[in-house]
DNA sequence: GCTTTTCTTAAGCTTTGTTTTAAGCCTTTC
DNA sequence: GAAAGGCTTAAAACAAAGCTTAAGAAAAGC
Protein backbone atom coordinates (compact mmCIF):
# COMPACT_ATOMS: atom_id res chain seq x y z
CA UNK A 1 0.00 0.00 0.00
CA UNK A 2 2.82 2.57 0.80
CA UNK A 3 3.36 3.04 -2.81
CA UNK A 4 6.23 5.30 -4.14
CA UNK A 5 6.18 8.51 -4.83
CA UNK A 6 7.73 9.55 -8.60
CA UNK A 7 8.82 13.30 -8.89
CA UNK A 8 10.79 14.89 -12.08
CA UNK A 9 13.57 17.43 -11.61
CA UNK A 10 14.21 19.10 -14.82
CA UNK A 11 17.29 21.53 -14.10
CA UNK A 12 20.32 21.91 -15.89
CA UNK A 13 22.68 22.54 -13.58
CA UNK A 14 24.05 20.07 -11.80
CA UNK A 15 24.54 21.23 -8.28
CA UNK A 16 20.71 22.20 -7.95
CA UNK A 17 19.37 19.32 -9.64
CA UNK A 18 21.43 17.02 -6.88
CA UNK A 19 20.47 18.94 -4.16
CA UNK A 20 16.93 19.40 -4.86
CA UNK A 21 16.83 15.36 -5.35
CA UNK A 22 18.43 15.15 -1.87
CA UNK A 23 15.42 17.37 -0.67
CA UNK A 24 12.97 15.05 -2.22
CA UNK A 25 14.78 11.83 -0.81
CA UNK A 26 14.39 13.19 2.63
CA UNK A 27 10.93 13.24 2.59
CA UNK A 28 11.13 9.63 1.22
CA UNK A 29 10.31 10.31 -2.17
CA UNK A 30 12.02 9.46 -4.77
CA UNK A 31 13.24 11.78 -7.34
CA UNK A 32 14.16 11.54 -11.10
CA UNK A 33 17.05 14.00 -12.46
CA UNK A 34 16.59 15.36 -16.02
CA UNK A 35 18.83 17.44 -16.75
CA UNK A 36 17.94 18.97 -20.30
CA UNK A 37 14.22 19.43 -22.00
CA UNK A 38 14.71 16.49 -24.15
CA UNK A 39 15.50 14.56 -21.44
CA UNK A 40 12.78 15.64 -20.01
CA UNK A 41 10.19 14.54 -22.50
CA UNK A 42 11.83 11.30 -22.50
CA UNK A 43 11.05 10.64 -18.85
CA UNK A 44 7.22 11.98 -18.71
CA UNK A 45 6.35 9.31 -21.00
CA UNK A 46 7.77 6.45 -19.48
CA UNK A 47 5.79 6.78 -16.53
CA UNK A 48 2.95 8.54 -14.53
CA UNK A 49 4.45 11.53 -12.22
CA UNK A 50 3.19 12.65 -8.87
CA UNK A 51 5.02 15.92 -9.36
CA UNK A 52 7.46 17.51 -11.42
CA UNK A 53 9.66 20.46 -10.75
CA UNK A 54 10.90 22.09 -13.39
CA UNK A 55 13.18 24.79 -14.19
CA UNK A 56 12.58 27.56 -16.83
CA UNK A 57 15.77 28.03 -17.81
CA UNK A 58 16.61 25.19 -20.17
CA UNK A 59 19.21 24.64 -22.81
CA UNK A 60 17.77 23.42 -25.70
CA UNK A 61 14.33 23.75 -25.11
CA UNK A 62 12.31 26.25 -23.19
CA UNK A 63 10.67 25.28 -19.91
CA UNK A 64 7.33 26.95 -21.47
CA UNK A 65 7.38 24.56 -23.90
CA UNK A 66 7.96 21.37 -21.69
CA UNK A 67 5.14 23.21 -19.37
CA UNK A 68 2.99 23.16 -21.90
CA UNK A 69 3.35 19.14 -22.67
CA UNK A 70 2.92 18.52 -18.89
CA UNK A 71 -0.49 20.37 -18.72
CA UNK A 72 -1.20 18.83 -21.89
CA UNK A 73 -0.51 15.11 -20.76
CA UNK A 74 -2.60 15.54 -17.81
CA UNK A 75 -2.97 17.02 -14.87
CA UNK A 76 0.37 16.68 -12.96
CA UNK A 77 1.01 19.14 -9.95
CA UNK A 78 4.27 21.52 -11.34
CA UNK A 79 6.19 23.38 -9.38
CA UNK A 80 8.43 26.15 -10.99
CA UNK A 81 11.70 26.89 -9.90
CA UNK A 82 13.02 29.46 -11.83
CA UNK A 83 15.52 32.35 -11.81
CA UNK A 84 13.71 34.58 -14.21
CA UNK A 85 12.00 36.08 -11.65
CA UNK A 86 9.99 38.89 -13.18
CA UNK A 87 6.27 38.97 -12.68
CA UNK A 88 5.39 38.21 -16.19
CA UNK A 89 7.37 35.01 -15.81
CA UNK A 90 5.68 34.23 -12.83
CA UNK A 91 2.09 34.65 -13.50
CA UNK A 92 2.05 33.43 -17.11
CA UNK A 93 3.89 30.18 -15.86
CA UNK A 94 0.61 29.92 -13.43
CA UNK A 95 -1.87 30.68 -16.14
CA UNK A 96 -0.61 28.08 -17.92
CA UNK A 97 -1.28 25.36 -15.45
CA UNK A 98 1.94 25.38 -13.03
CA UNK A 99 0.83 24.97 -9.36
CA UNK A 100 3.53 26.37 -7.42
CA UNK A 101 6.45 29.15 -8.54
CA UNK A 102 9.39 29.36 -6.08
CA UNK A 103 12.42 31.92 -7.03
CA UNK A 104 16.11 31.17 -7.32
CA UNK A 105 17.85 31.49 -4.81
CA UNK A 106 15.61 29.10 -2.83
CA UNK A 107 15.29 27.74 0.64
CA UNK A 108 15.66 24.30 1.22
CA UNK A 109 12.98 24.12 3.23
CA UNK A 110 10.23 26.13 1.58
CA UNK A 111 10.44 23.25 -1.41
CA UNK A 112 10.39 20.90 1.07
CA UNK A 113 7.44 22.45 2.25
CA UNK A 114 5.57 23.26 -0.95
CA UNK A 115 6.49 19.52 -2.25
CA UNK A 116 4.34 18.19 0.56
CA UNK A 117 1.73 20.92 -0.18
CA UNK A 118 0.97 20.32 -2.80
CA UNK A 119 0.91 16.60 -2.78
CA UNK A 120 -0.94 16.49 0.52
CA UNK A 121 -3.81 17.96 -1.73
CA UNK A 122 -3.32 16.02 -5.07
CA UNK A 123 -1.92 12.79 -4.11
CA UNK A 124 -4.72 10.47 -4.87
CA UNK A 125 -5.58 12.47 -8.05
CA UNK A 126 -3.13 10.63 -10.31
CA UNK A 127 -4.09 7.17 -9.35
CA UNK A 128 -6.56 6.11 -12.84
CA UNK A 129 -3.34 6.08 -15.70
CA UNK A 130 -1.41 3.43 -17.06
CA UNK A 131 -4.20 0.44 -16.48
CA UNK A 132 -7.07 -0.61 -18.14
CA UNK A 133 -10.59 0.43 -17.88
CA UNK A 134 -13.49 -1.85 -18.99
CA UNK A 135 -17.20 -1.02 -19.11
CA UNK A 136 -19.34 -4.03 -20.96
CA UNK A 137 -17.65 -4.45 -24.23
CA UNK A 138 -15.69 -1.32 -23.89
CA UNK A 139 -11.97 -1.64 -23.31
CA UNK A 140 -9.91 1.16 -22.79
CA UNK A 141 -5.89 0.85 -22.47
CA UNK A 142 -4.51 4.10 -21.12
CA UNK A 143 -1.01 2.84 -21.74
CA UNK A 144 -1.83 2.95 -25.52
CA UNK A 145 -4.56 4.85 -25.75
CA UNK A 146 -6.65 2.66 -27.16
CA UNK A 147 -9.83 2.13 -27.37
CA UNK A 148 -11.69 -1.37 -28.36
CA UNK A 149 -15.40 -1.82 -28.53
CA UNK A 150 -16.50 -5.68 -28.64
CA UNK A 151 -12.91 -6.30 -29.83
CA UNK A 152 -12.83 -3.52 -32.64
CA UNK A 153 -10.28 -0.86 -32.19
CA UNK A 154 -11.55 2.56 -32.47
CA UNK A 155 -10.23 5.84 -33.39
CA UNK A 156 -11.02 8.98 -31.32
CA UNK A 157 -9.92 12.44 -30.56
CA UNK A 158 -8.08 13.69 -27.71
CA UNK A 159 -11.37 15.45 -26.14
CA UNK A 160 -13.33 12.36 -26.91
CA UNK A 161 -10.75 9.93 -25.25
CA UNK A 162 -10.27 12.05 -22.45
CA UNK A 163 -13.94 12.19 -21.70
CA UNK A 164 -14.25 8.40 -21.91
CA UNK A 165 -11.55 8.00 -19.58
CA UNK A 166 -13.24 10.27 -16.82
CA UNK A 167 -16.30 8.50 -16.95
CA UNK A 168 -15.10 5.05 -17.20
CA UNK A 169 -12.84 5.52 -13.88
CA UNK A 170 -15.59 6.68 -12.08
CA UNK A 171 -18.42 4.76 -13.89
CA UNK A 172 -21.14 5.00 -10.96
CA UNK A 173 -20.93 8.67 -10.83
CA UNK A 174 -22.61 11.28 -12.64
CA UNK A 175 -20.25 14.22 -14.35
CA UNK A 176 -22.27 17.54 -14.87
CA UNK A 177 -21.14 18.72 -18.12
CA UNK A 178 -19.34 21.57 -15.90
CA UNK A 179 -17.28 18.55 -14.37
CA UNK A 180 -16.84 16.98 -17.95
CA UNK A 181 -15.20 20.33 -19.28
CA UNK A 182 -13.13 21.32 -16.17
CA UNK A 183 -11.94 18.05 -16.61
CA UNK A 184 -10.99 17.77 -19.73
CA UNK A 185 -10.58 20.78 -21.01
CA UNK A 186 -9.02 22.26 -17.83
CA UNK A 187 -10.22 25.84 -17.86
CA UNK A 188 -13.40 26.87 -15.89
CA UNK A 189 -17.18 26.21 -17.76
CA UNK A 190 -19.25 29.24 -17.99
CA UNK A 191 -22.85 27.58 -18.46
CA UNK A 192 -23.56 28.74 -22.26
CA UNK A 193 -21.41 26.24 -24.08
CA UNK A 194 -22.52 23.26 -26.04
CA UNK A 195 -18.95 21.80 -27.08
CA UNK A 196 -19.26 19.26 -24.35
CA UNK A 197 -22.92 18.33 -25.70
CA UNK A 198 -20.90 17.85 -29.34
CA UNK A 199 -17.96 15.74 -28.51
CA UNK A 200 -20.43 13.76 -26.37
CA UNK A 201 -22.14 12.45 -29.21
CA UNK A 202 -19.52 12.38 -31.28
CA UNK A 203 -18.25 10.19 -28.28
CA UNK A 204 -21.67 8.35 -28.40
CA UNK A 205 -21.99 7.69 -32.47
CA UNK A 206 -18.09 6.57 -32.35
CA UNK A 207 -18.82 3.82 -29.69
CA UNK A 208 -23.00 2.60 -31.16
CA UNK A 209 -20.95 2.25 -34.84
CA UNK A 210 -19.45 -1.00 -33.83
CA UNK A 211 -22.42 -2.59 -31.53
CA UNK A 212 -25.38 -0.29 -32.34
CA UNK A 213 -27.98 -2.33 -29.91
CA UNK A 214 -25.95 -1.06 -26.74
CA UNK A 215 -26.43 2.32 -25.65
CA UNK A 216 -22.94 3.19 -23.61
CA UNK A 217 -23.52 6.59 -21.56
CA UNK A 218 -26.71 7.76 -20.10
CA UNK A 219 -27.82 11.31 -19.95
CA UNK A 220 -29.12 12.13 -16.62
CA UNK A 221 -31.45 15.16 -17.09
CA UNK A 222 -30.48 18.33 -15.46
CA UNK A 223 -27.38 16.63 -13.72
CA UNK A 224 -24.94 15.38 -16.52
CA UNK A 225 -23.50 11.69 -17.61
CA UNK A 226 -22.96 8.53 -16.41
CA UNK A 227 -21.75 4.95 -17.72
CA UNK A 228 -25.19 2.85 -18.37
CA UNK A 229 -24.71 0.15 -16.47
CA UNK B 1 -25.42 25.04 -13.00
CA UNK B 2 -23.11 28.13 -13.31
CA UNK B 3 -22.15 27.67 -9.32
CA UNK B 4 -20.66 30.28 -7.50
CA UNK B 5 -17.22 30.21 -6.12
CA UNK B 6 -17.02 31.37 -2.63
CA UNK B 7 -13.57 33.22 -1.57
CA UNK B 8 -13.32 34.10 2.77
CA UNK B 9 -11.15 37.06 2.61
CA UNK B 10 -9.69 37.58 6.21
CA UNK B 11 -7.67 40.79 6.23
CA UNK B 12 -7.84 43.17 9.20
CA UNK B 13 -6.69 46.18 6.99
CA UNK B 14 -9.96 47.65 4.90
CA UNK B 15 -7.99 48.89 1.69
CA UNK B 16 -5.98 45.86 1.76
CA UNK B 17 -9.62 43.66 2.21
CA UNK B 18 -11.25 45.48 -0.38
CA UNK B 19 -8.27 45.40 -3.09
CA UNK B 20 -8.25 41.74 -2.42
CA UNK B 21 -12.23 41.46 -3.02
CA UNK B 22 -12.00 43.44 -6.20
CA UNK B 23 -9.06 40.95 -7.59
CA UNK B 24 -11.99 38.25 -6.92
CA UNK B 25 -14.56 40.09 -8.60
CA UNK B 26 -12.92 40.71 -11.14
CA UNK B 27 -12.06 37.00 -11.86
CA UNK B 28 -15.96 35.69 -11.48
CA UNK B 29 -15.95 34.77 -7.94
CA UNK B 30 -17.71 35.94 -4.79
CA UNK B 31 -15.78 37.43 -2.40
CA UNK B 32 -16.88 38.06 1.29
CA UNK B 33 -14.90 40.22 3.25
CA UNK B 34 -14.00 39.38 7.30
CA UNK B 35 -12.01 42.48 9.24
CA UNK B 36 -11.36 40.41 12.25
CA UNK B 37 -10.31 36.46 13.41
CA UNK B 38 -13.78 36.25 15.39
CA UNK B 39 -15.66 37.83 12.16
CA UNK B 40 -13.64 35.01 10.06
CA UNK B 41 -15.13 32.19 12.45
CA UNK B 42 -18.24 33.23 12.19
CA UNK B 43 -18.30 33.18 8.41
CA UNK B 44 -16.49 29.86 8.68
CA UNK B 45 -19.00 27.67 9.71
CA UNK B 46 -21.79 29.37 7.89
CA UNK B 47 -21.17 28.51 4.26
CA UNK B 48 -19.19 25.70 2.24
CA UNK B 49 -16.12 27.70 1.17
CA UNK B 50 -14.28 27.36 -2.04
CA UNK B 51 -11.19 29.10 -0.69
CA UNK B 52 -9.63 31.20 2.13
CA UNK B 53 -7.74 34.07 1.83
CA UNK B 54 -5.82 34.38 4.88
CA UNK B 55 -3.73 37.33 6.69
CA UNK B 56 -1.73 35.75 9.30
CA UNK B 57 -1.73 39.23 11.52
CA UNK B 58 -4.92 40.19 12.45
CA UNK B 59 -6.15 42.14 15.58
CA UNK B 60 -7.51 39.68 18.69
CA UNK B 61 -6.84 36.04 17.44
CA UNK B 62 -3.95 35.28 15.69
CA UNK B 63 -3.83 33.98 11.97
CA UNK B 64 -2.13 30.80 13.19
CA UNK B 65 -5.22 29.45 15.09
CA UNK B 66 -7.90 30.48 11.99
CA UNK B 67 -5.53 28.27 9.81
CA UNK B 68 -5.91 25.69 12.65
CA UNK B 69 -9.62 26.01 12.84
CA UNK B 70 -9.60 25.75 9.13
CA UNK B 71 -7.96 22.29 8.52
CA UNK B 72 -9.73 20.94 11.15
CA UNK B 73 -12.86 21.95 9.39
CA UNK B 74 -11.99 20.11 6.23
CA UNK B 75 -9.62 20.45 3.33
CA UNK B 76 -10.52 23.68 2.36
CA UNK B 77 -7.61 25.32 -0.02
CA UNK B 78 -5.92 28.53 1.77
CA UNK B 79 -3.43 30.80 0.65
CA UNK B 80 -1.83 32.80 3.70
CA UNK B 81 -0.95 36.41 2.55
CA UNK B 82 1.43 37.87 5.32
CA UNK B 83 3.94 40.29 6.23
CA UNK B 84 5.28 37.88 8.49
CA UNK B 85 8.03 37.12 5.83
CA UNK B 86 10.40 34.97 7.29
CA UNK B 87 11.45 31.56 6.39
CA UNK B 88 9.87 30.29 9.49
CA UNK B 89 6.50 31.26 9.23
CA UNK B 90 6.60 30.51 5.78
CA UNK B 91 7.17 27.00 6.22
CA UNK B 92 5.20 26.77 9.61
CA UNK B 93 2.34 28.06 7.17
CA UNK B 94 2.90 25.64 4.32
CA UNK B 95 3.18 22.75 7.11
CA UNK B 96 -0.27 23.46 9.21
CA UNK B 97 -2.06 23.37 6.22
CA UNK B 98 -1.62 25.82 3.89
CA UNK B 99 -1.53 25.38 0.20
CA UNK B 100 0.09 28.56 -0.92
CA UNK B 101 1.97 31.41 0.77
CA UNK B 102 2.26 35.11 -0.61
CA UNK B 103 4.43 38.09 0.83
CA UNK B 104 3.11 41.59 1.27
CA UNK B 105 3.68 43.72 -0.83
CA UNK B 106 1.79 41.40 -2.94
CA UNK B 107 1.22 41.75 -6.97
CA UNK B 108 -2.33 41.89 -7.79
CA UNK B 109 -1.94 39.50 -10.90
CA UNK B 110 -0.50 37.09 -9.16
CA UNK B 111 -2.45 36.47 -6.33
CA UNK B 112 -5.26 36.39 -9.19
CA UNK B 113 -3.12 33.63 -10.98
CA UNK B 114 -2.26 31.78 -7.57
CA UNK B 115 -6.10 31.60 -6.85
CA UNK B 116 -6.95 30.41 -10.60
CA UNK B 117 -3.95 27.87 -9.99
CA UNK B 118 -5.43 26.22 -6.55
CA UNK B 119 -8.94 26.92 -7.67
CA UNK B 120 -8.33 24.52 -10.89
CA UNK B 121 -7.08 21.61 -9.24
CA UNK B 122 -9.23 21.88 -5.73
CA UNK B 123 -12.46 21.61 -8.13
CA UNK B 124 -11.48 18.55 -9.99
CA UNK B 125 -10.43 16.78 -6.49
CA UNK B 126 -13.00 17.70 -4.19
CA UNK B 127 -15.60 15.83 -6.12
CA UNK B 128 -15.40 12.97 -4.45
CA UNK B 129 -18.15 13.96 -1.80
CA UNK B 130 -19.38 10.26 -1.94
CA UNK B 131 -21.95 10.49 0.82
CA UNK B 132 -25.22 7.78 1.05
CA UNK B 133 -28.26 9.07 3.20
CA UNK B 134 -30.60 6.69 4.67
CA UNK B 135 -34.04 7.44 5.51
CA UNK B 136 -36.28 4.06 6.34
CA UNK B 137 -35.90 2.41 3.16
CA UNK B 138 -35.08 5.35 0.91
CA UNK B 139 -30.94 5.22 0.23
CA UNK B 140 -29.63 8.51 -1.33
CA UNK B 141 -26.50 8.02 -3.18
CA UNK B 142 -25.14 11.62 -3.46
CA UNK B 143 -22.52 10.67 -6.11
CA UNK B 144 -24.43 8.72 -8.82
CA UNK B 145 -26.88 10.76 -7.80
CA UNK B 146 -29.50 8.06 -7.54
CA UNK B 147 -32.49 6.88 -5.06
CA UNK B 148 -33.48 3.26 -4.12
CA UNK B 149 -36.70 3.02 -1.94
CA UNK B 150 -36.93 -0.46 -1.03
CA UNK B 151 -34.29 -1.31 -3.11
CA UNK B 152 -35.84 -0.10 -6.16
CA UNK B 153 -34.30 2.48 -8.11
CA UNK B 154 -36.77 5.60 -8.82
CA UNK B 155 -36.13 8.34 -11.29
CA UNK B 156 -36.36 12.16 -9.90
CA UNK B 157 -35.66 15.32 -11.64
CA UNK B 158 -33.37 17.32 -10.64
CA UNK B 159 -35.50 20.00 -8.41
CA UNK B 160 -37.27 16.47 -6.89
CA UNK B 161 -33.65 15.30 -5.77
CA UNK B 162 -32.58 18.57 -4.64
CA UNK B 163 -35.73 18.43 -2.41
CA UNK B 164 -34.97 15.40 -0.86
CA UNK B 165 -31.86 15.21 -0.17
CA UNK B 166 -32.78 18.71 1.82
CA UNK B 167 -35.13 17.17 3.63
CA UNK B 168 -33.07 13.99 3.94
CA UNK B 169 -29.93 15.91 5.33
CA UNK B 170 -31.34 17.07 8.19
CA UNK B 171 -34.61 14.63 9.06
CA UNK B 172 -35.78 16.09 12.38
CA UNK B 173 -35.87 19.50 10.68
CA UNK B 174 -39.14 21.42 9.86
CA UNK B 175 -38.34 23.50 6.56
CA UNK B 176 -41.11 25.92 5.42
CA UNK B 177 -41.92 26.49 2.07
CA UNK B 178 -39.65 29.29 1.47
CA UNK B 179 -36.77 27.62 3.31
CA UNK B 180 -37.24 24.67 0.80
CA UNK B 181 -37.67 27.18 -2.82
CA UNK B 182 -34.67 29.11 -1.36
CA UNK B 183 -32.31 26.10 -0.63
CA UNK B 184 -33.36 24.63 -3.98
CA UNK B 185 -34.19 27.06 -6.68
CA UNK B 186 -31.47 29.37 -4.58
CA UNK B 187 -33.85 32.52 -5.02
CA UNK B 188 -35.83 34.27 -2.72
CA UNK B 189 -39.44 33.29 -2.12
CA UNK B 190 -42.25 35.23 -2.57
CA UNK B 191 -45.34 33.74 -0.84
CA UNK B 192 -47.67 33.29 -3.40
CA UNK B 193 -45.82 30.64 -5.25
CA UNK B 194 -47.32 26.78 -6.09
CA UNK B 195 -44.46 25.42 -6.74
CA UNK B 196 -42.63 23.87 -3.98
CA UNK B 197 -46.43 22.07 -3.45
CA UNK B 198 -46.26 20.74 -6.82
CA UNK B 199 -43.11 19.29 -6.60
CA UNK B 200 -43.39 18.20 -3.12
CA UNK B 201 -46.83 16.60 -4.36
CA UNK B 202 -44.71 14.73 -7.10
CA UNK B 203 -41.35 13.77 -4.66
CA UNK B 204 -44.27 12.03 -2.84
CA UNK B 205 -45.84 10.58 -5.77
CA UNK B 206 -42.85 8.83 -6.86
CA UNK B 207 -41.91 7.26 -3.37
CA UNK B 208 -44.82 5.83 -2.93
CA UNK B 209 -45.16 4.64 -6.00
CA UNK B 210 -43.02 1.96 -4.69
CA UNK B 211 -44.26 1.67 -1.13
CA UNK B 212 -47.63 2.32 -0.97
CA UNK B 213 -48.04 1.66 2.42
CA UNK B 214 -45.42 4.08 3.94
CA UNK B 215 -45.63 8.12 4.30
CA UNK B 216 -42.23 9.58 4.25
CA UNK B 217 -42.62 13.04 4.07
CA UNK B 218 -45.12 14.68 6.44
CA UNK B 219 -46.89 18.10 6.18
CA UNK B 220 -46.72 20.04 9.42
CA UNK B 221 -49.91 22.29 9.05
CA UNK B 222 -48.87 25.76 8.59
CA UNK B 223 -45.14 24.98 9.14
CA UNK B 224 -43.45 23.24 6.35
CA UNK B 225 -42.66 19.77 5.55
CA UNK B 226 -40.02 17.25 7.20
CA UNK B 227 -39.43 13.64 6.90
CA UNK B 228 -41.93 11.29 8.96
CA UNK B 229 -39.61 9.43 11.51
C1' DG C 1 2.96 26.48 -46.58
C1' DC C 2 -0.65 23.30 -47.78
C1' DT C 3 -3.71 19.58 -46.54
C1' DT C 4 -6.18 17.07 -43.32
C1' DT C 5 -8.14 16.48 -39.09
C1' DT C 6 -10.24 18.12 -35.07
C1' DC C 7 -12.61 21.63 -32.42
C1' DT C 8 -15.93 25.13 -31.77
C1' DT C 9 -19.96 27.75 -32.75
C1' DA C 10 -24.55 28.42 -33.92
C1' DA C 11 -29.15 27.12 -35.35
C1' DG C 12 -33.09 24.29 -35.48
C1' DC C 13 -35.18 20.59 -33.42
C1' DT C 14 -36.63 17.06 -29.85
C1' DT C 15 -37.26 15.70 -25.41
C1' DT C 16 -38.01 16.47 -20.77
C1' DG C 17 -38.96 19.28 -16.86
C1' DT C 18 -41.14 23.35 -14.61
C1' DT C 19 -44.59 26.61 -13.61
C1' DT C 20 -49.12 28.17 -13.70
C1' DT C 21 -53.80 27.57 -13.22
C1' DA C 22 -57.70 26.17 -11.13
C1' DA C 23 -60.67 23.04 -8.91
C1' DG C 24 -61.34 20.31 -5.02
C1' DC C 25 -59.85 18.61 -0.50
C1' DC C 26 -58.40 18.78 4.28
C1' DT C 27 -57.64 21.30 8.98
C1' DT C 28 -58.42 24.64 11.89
C1' DT C 29 -61.08 28.12 14.02
C1' DC C 30 -64.95 30.49 15.50
C1' DG D 1 -70.72 22.81 11.30
C1' DA D 2 -69.75 26.57 8.19
C1' DA D 3 -66.18 29.69 6.74
C1' DA D 4 -61.41 30.55 5.98
C1' DG D 5 -57.15 29.46 4.93
C1' DG D 6 -53.79 26.21 3.78
C1' DC D 7 -52.71 21.95 1.05
C1' DT D 8 -52.96 18.71 -2.88
C1' DT D 9 -53.38 17.45 -7.45
C1' DA D 10 -53.96 17.18 -12.44
C1' DA D 11 -53.53 19.17 -16.69
C1' DA D 12 -52.26 22.78 -19.87
C1' DA D 13 -48.91 26.18 -21.14
C1' DC D 14 -44.39 27.28 -20.98
C1' DA D 15 -39.40 26.96 -20.43
C1' DA D 16 -35.21 24.76 -20.27
C1' DA D 17 -31.92 21.15 -21.32
C1' DG D 18 -30.06 18.29 -24.48
C1' DC D 19 -29.21 16.50 -29.33
C1' DT D 20 -27.82 16.88 -34.05
C1' DT D 21 -26.09 18.90 -37.97
C1' DA D 22 -23.30 21.66 -40.69
C1' DA D 23 -20.00 25.07 -41.55
C1' DG D 24 -16.14 27.96 -40.34
C1' DA D 25 -11.90 28.30 -37.34
C1' DA D 26 -8.05 26.36 -35.37
C1' DA D 27 -4.64 23.01 -34.84
C1' DA D 28 -1.93 19.19 -36.26
C1' DG D 29 0.44 16.67 -39.65
C1' DC D 30 2.97 16.45 -43.81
Amino acid sequence: MNQTINILVVEDDNDINQLLCKIIKKSQYDPQPAYSGTEALLYLDKQNWDLILLDLMLPGMEGEQILAKITEKGSIPVIIISAKNEKETKINSLRSGADDFISKPFDVDEVSARIDSLLRRYKHTNETSNQELIHKDIHLDAESKTVFVNGNKIMLTVREYKILILLMASPKKVFSKSNVFESVWGEPFHGDDNTVNVHMSNLRNKLSKVNPKEEYIETIWGMGYRMKS
